[in-house]
DNA sequence: TACTCAACAGGAAAATATACCTTTCGGACT
DNA sequence: AGTCCGAAAGGTATATTTTCCTGTTGAGTA
């Protein structure tokens, strides 16, 4: 569901997080300064008033963010008005992580005793696999991509995502073979392919023997 | 972003998905079922029209749809719009991606020219880490943890995930110390680590300097 | 064929959001 | 203190969307 105070409350947290006013944003998707002064939000006989669905494309423009992101803060911003709540390290659970590196994480103060984060020093992610409506998942069998894969692993595959030398990809050829490798190089007549095991050999395809090719973006440990 | 066909495309599949016409949807949510015209998306002049916001959160509240929903639609009509194509087994479920095994990947019939996949032959699972809402994420950073993380990894971290022989972990050490392994035996005093490195070596940690101790459950490729 | 109904086009009136204007307030700076 | 500037209130004009209306089309049915 939408609601108005949620809507409201997205602008306002997305401003925020670009280090603008609500006004500032306005202004920098072109948009009158005063379209989302708070005053405006009710009308004078307490009427609710909604930004127009051009205005907030505008806003998404201005700012780059993605759609994701507003809807996160749409229903984050919903969630803490429920709960009348403030703080919040994890962000997590709806459609990103906190997120920091591994070498900080000795560092007192990001987690709690029981090993959950907390804190404000967290950034955040996009959920895994988020980002692509496409993706979808293959389970893995067999022990030919050890010690990368194991038996009964998911990954996760994009095919929409875009491929560079050392992507994990996997590849599907015209004779019906399907394989998970690790992307050596790309010439205009063959790709080359490296083994996950390294017991196993590498391979070359010449471009006209292969069907697709997707990234692997996430795998299950 | 946010563009005016993706929204028109966005309402239109939230009709059809609950076997409503736009004119039928608009008058389920209170509106007039003329709202959604095709003739009312653009003003005679070419100038393009948009639904108010307060339009689509009726809408979403007429059909019970959640705002991940329309948020999901958006994003795959979009796309689809891109690409111009039509199939698409993947909508099915949110926050699950379809899943079939690697070995039945190389038959005919999963995936259509793209590489993307088409037909009912697909299982599904839920969304990586979807489960946890106390998921958090780490980047790796350096060499230490070759082949299985690379600098710029991220590993996504569930505290409250069960932990079990062979799974790779991420532990805390009362001296500040924190480190990606396998557990390969925990006993009354201690537990056993295997590095991910074979060059590093394993560790053993009494029980009584370690701090926490969370499984690694989705790795990015 | 005649009838009914929903979907939709097209146009005018009504409702609603934004643009524009002026004023007030408060922080930063000289 | 005085000045500048952005944020925001409050009001009116303009622009846009929805509603309401009429008419057409096509599917389904008797």
């Amino acid at each position: 569901m939408l609601s108005h105070a949620q809507v409201w409350a997205a602008i306002d947290a997305l401003a925020e997080r670009y280090g603008l006013s609500p006004s500032g944003l306005a202004r920098r998707a072109g948009l009158d300064p005063t379209t989302f002064n708070p005053s405006k939000r009710r009308a004078v006989d307490g009427r609710l008033r909604w930004p127009s669905t051009e205005s907030i494309s505008k806003v998404l423009e201005a700012t780059g963010a993605a759609l994701e992101e507003f809807t996160l803060l749409l229903e984050v911003e919903g969630q803490l008005q429920q709960r009348g709540q403030a703080a919040r390290p994890a962000l997590s659970g709806l459609r990103s992580v906190p997120l920091i590196g591994l070498a900080q994480a000795g560092v007192g103060g990001f987690f709690d005793d029981g090993g959950f984060p907390v804190g404000g020093g967290w950034d955040e992610v996009p959920f895994p696999g988020a980002a692509d409506p496409n993706s979808y998942a293959l389970e893995v069998s067999g022990d030919s991509m050890l010690p990368l894969y194991r038996d009964g692993d998911i990954i996760i595959i994009s095919p929409s995502a875009s491929i560079r030398r050392g992507d994990r990809v996997v590849l599907k050829t015209q004779a019906g073979e399907v394989m998970a490798k690790v992307l050596a190089r790309k010439t205009v007549k063959a790709i080359e392919l490296v083994s996950l095991n390294p017991e196993h050999e590498n391979r070359v395809i010449p471009l006209g023997q292969v069907e697709w090719m997707a990234r692997i973006v996430w795998a299950s440990q």
